[in-house]
DNA sequence: AACTAATAGAGAATTTATTCTCGATATTTA
DNA sequence: TAAATATCGAGAATAAATTCTCTATTAGTT
């Protein structure tokens, strides 16, 4: 066993650190762009780096985590790293998700079609309010939420997207729960309690929104004491 | 000047670190939310990470970026904590913000009331879409791209969001730049170039869904070979 | 008043992530 | 064929983030 594989398989047993995880799908998109738009089929992390913004090193470190082995002088096969990351990620399998919430955010996330790229696909939705309910939105039914634990265990559907009001998360985590989900995405800005082996990620926008207010304004008391001086 | 101090004016120059921005989002909204359910005033370190499942050190130093100082045995006084944080984010001050693409998201975001506790306000949407032109989206305008720059300079708008398809993105920001943004949030899922000056953060749902995607994936496969292993 | 328990704050230790350095290897060019 | 060059891969070095340890302080309790 070679120490390529000692690695992969650490990445396996223990999971890619989350940094490289947030870093693949960069990787991954850039290399679908690519391989549409270009006719190469070869690419090396230098590229990667330099197109991205990211350190070359870092970049390698990242893909040796999905397993793909490169050449010196030459760099990756394109269509193999593609697929590597798919594997990796387990974007090369779809998965059916349920989607709790049918309201603004929540039909956006419906219609989106990049959701194919990942293999997840939003099979149905549900909502309390009964003017939300038997509608067709982007072609998924929007059923009453007294429906999803029943059609959660039959479909046998694992993946939970919540986008129900904060105050209503919890308990939309609970159904979920309750209809044997293994992974929820919740979009709700609270905190949601479940048993140990469930995965939550939250899409929390105030974070994001957090780190680029703060540097803004230290951009702008920059701007301000830098004034005052020159004045 | 004390430690403190120096350890404040440094957050100040040099910035928080980044996990740090992207908590403190998670401890406001714990801190609006007792203060409104329960009575309670103080808050200490301990309760905040048990509640968040964060350690309680970890809390403490991302505390101190802020500002505020606590009392032993008792904590934080939780209004002047909600303050500091504020304060430190920028969310003390209405920023406002033209929207780039009144499309599924763009209108969701539109209309999503929780801004204000942020104090981002969007003002108006521009979007290529004749159809999607002239309209009023919860309460507010949406205007023609090709008034967005010289609205943008005329007010004095410094902040934009981009919720247009991947491939007008890099158009989008251009036009932002050019009516003078300074920060940039980007919503499409491509890299966007801008000059150094101007600040972007992007919200990409494919790398957090890659997080879930890859625990999901290697829990799956856990599961696969412990039940190969029992039969 | 003394004792106990809880907590902030400082700094050290540890862990994790990123960046640097170097040797091996493959490709291209002279 | 030999030399030059770009790149991977490994490991070391550095930097950043997290966690641990200790001390001082304060509130409550006996
Ligand atoms: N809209 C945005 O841009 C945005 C941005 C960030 C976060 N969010 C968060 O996403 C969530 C949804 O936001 P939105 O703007 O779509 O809100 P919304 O009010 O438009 O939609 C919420 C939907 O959930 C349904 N609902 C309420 N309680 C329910 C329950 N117990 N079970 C099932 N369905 C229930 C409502 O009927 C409604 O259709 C909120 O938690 C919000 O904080 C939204
Ligand atoms: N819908 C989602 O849930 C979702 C999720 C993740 C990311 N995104 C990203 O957000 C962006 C918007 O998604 P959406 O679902 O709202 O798409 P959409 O097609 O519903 O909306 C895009 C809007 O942008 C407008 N537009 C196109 N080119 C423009 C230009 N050059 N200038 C101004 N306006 C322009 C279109 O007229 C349209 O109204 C996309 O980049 C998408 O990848 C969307």
């Amino acid at each position: 066993m070679d120490k390529t594989t000692v690695k992969v398989t650490r990445s396996i047993l223990k999971g890619a650190p989350e940094p490289t995880l947030r870093r693949l799908p960069l990787y991954y998109r850039l290399l679908k762009q690519l391989r549409e738009t270009t006719g190469r089929t070869g690419i090396s992390c230098t590229v990667i780096g330099s197109e991205l913004k990211l350190d070359a090193t870092q970049v390698r470190k990242d893909i040796e985590m999905t397993g793909t082995v490169g050449r010196p002088k030459v760099g990756y096969e394109i269509n193999e790293l593609i697929s590597a990351i798919e594997r990796f990620l387990g974007w090369d399998k779809i998965t059916e998700a349920f989607l709790v919430g049918a309201g603004n955010l929540g039909e956006a996330l419906m219609g989106y079609p990049g959701f194919t790229d990942c293999g997840l696909s939003i099979v149905a939705a549900f909502d309390v309010d009964p003017n939300k309910c038997h509608r067709v939105i982007h072609g998924k039914h929007v059923r009453h939420i007294s429906k999803l634990t029943g059609l959660m265990r039959r479909m046998r559907v694992q993946f939970g997207i919540i986008t129900v009001p904060g105050e209503h998360a919890q308990q939309a985590a609970d159904l979920l729960v309750e209809g044997g989900a293994m992974a929820i995405w919740n979009f709700a800005p609270v905190k949601i309690h479940v048993p140990e082996n469930v995965i939550v990620t939250n899409e929390d926008l105030y974070c994001s929104l957090a780190v680029l207010s703060q540097k803004m304004t230290r951009r702008l008391a920059e701007t301000r004491s830098k004034g005052a001086v020159k004045s």
